[in-house]
DNA sequence: GCGCTACTGTACCGATCAGTAAAGACTTTA
DNA sequence: TAAAGTCTTTACTGATCGGTACAGTAGCGC
């Protein structure tokens, strides 16, 4: 009977579902076979070193998503407006308007927090220094850019919670079409975009 | 051997900090009797019905400080500029700008979330409308009193995760310090204020 | 001193935990 | 067709899980 999954690799997105919804602890070997339909040995096979291993497959596959979908058009895209905008579209896709679960800043925030530091802070060290890329080809200082592009990625974060805690995806969507309007340059000056939005 | 603890309010200090760092299913009744000094008899003499009412205890603490500490100023003080003021400085204080989480965000994120998903919402509801109240009473238009909370609420929130992946408490405070730019309100026009802060 | 209540320590329960071992089933290669 | 390699199933281990039961002890009112 071999050769039913196949590819370790057909299991990772289960495996990704299953640590976002019941966190590094809660998702026992029992859960995540139920999830992914491998049985232990299968799952050992797969991953020797078990749980963490899993999810250190599982943050590998999300940080190669992120840099191929988001972090690379910001970098190298040849219109920064157009890859911000991008940016702020895929994500809210991808975390479906706050109702799924950011497993990295999950992951930042439990205990776990040090036995995948690295990672963690790999993956939001991308995100902030891509985006910051971003704001500087659209002609911002160095520095400003810095500070907003930790703010946007911040404000993502926290949408999450919040959208979830009040569970109102509306409160994410708020969130992401203001960080549109604070993220875009529209040619004007920084500060007709700033009174432009409204809200500050 | 009585009377060593005596009281169930001693035990929940410890309860509040366990749960913060192994979270709700990592914090097991080993762990919590160490970080207590309690046993399991104790445990579950002053918490009968275990972990769950030991975290509803904790949150119901929680609660209660925001209120006396953060939320009533903001509502009721008779300077709004102040409670704004006040509120980012006993928050920035109390999350030990973002070295220590925020246990009800933590919650939220987690799979616990439906457990104590009324008290997680009720935390945040009332955070959000006691600083909609303050930024009404500043002059603001209600509707952006509204937004412009749920936008502060959701960056503290964001900048616990941030500040913690990156390890860097200067990012919870590079946060704290744009709010308190955001959220004051220097009697000069919005549009005045928001050219003042350079960011945006 | 006596009994009542409040609290504590310990032993124990069945369930579940992560992880191991090994034999079986299928595919691939030769 | 047969050996080798890949994957799955099953049974098992020892530890730990949350929770219960209960005997005991300390302090208080009397």
């Amino acid at each position: 009977m071999a050769r039913m999954v196949a590819e370790r690799s057909d299991a990772i997105a289960s495996l990704a579902e299953v640590f976002r919804e019941h966190g590094y602890e809660g998702a026992s070997l029992a859960v995540i076979g139920k999830a992914t339909g491998l049985g232990k040995g299968s799952l050992y096979h797969f991953f020797p070193n078990g749980k963490e291993e899993m999810v250190r497959a599982v943050l590998a596959e999300i940080e190669q998503w992120f840099e191929d979908s988001v972090y690379s058009p910001l970098r190298d895209g040849d219109n920064a407006n157009a890859a911000i905008t991008t940016m702020l579209d895929e994500t809210a896709k991808y975390f479906r308007s706050g109702r799924r679960v950011c497993l990295v800043g999950a992951l930042a925030v439990a205990n776990t927090r040090d036995l995948f530091a690295q990672a963690i802070r790999g993956y939001f060290l991308a995100w902030v220094d891509a985006l910051q890329a971003a704001l500087v080809r659209q002609g911002r200082d160095a520095k400003q850019a810095r500070l907003l592009s930790e703010d946007a990625v911040l404000a993502i974060q926290g949408a999450i919670v919040l959208s979830r805690a009040l569970d109102d995806p509306a409160v994410f969507q708020r969130a992401i079409d203001q960080l549109h309007a604070r993220l875009a340059f529209n040619g004007k000056t920084l500060n007709d975009n700033a009174s432009g939005n409204g809200l500050l």
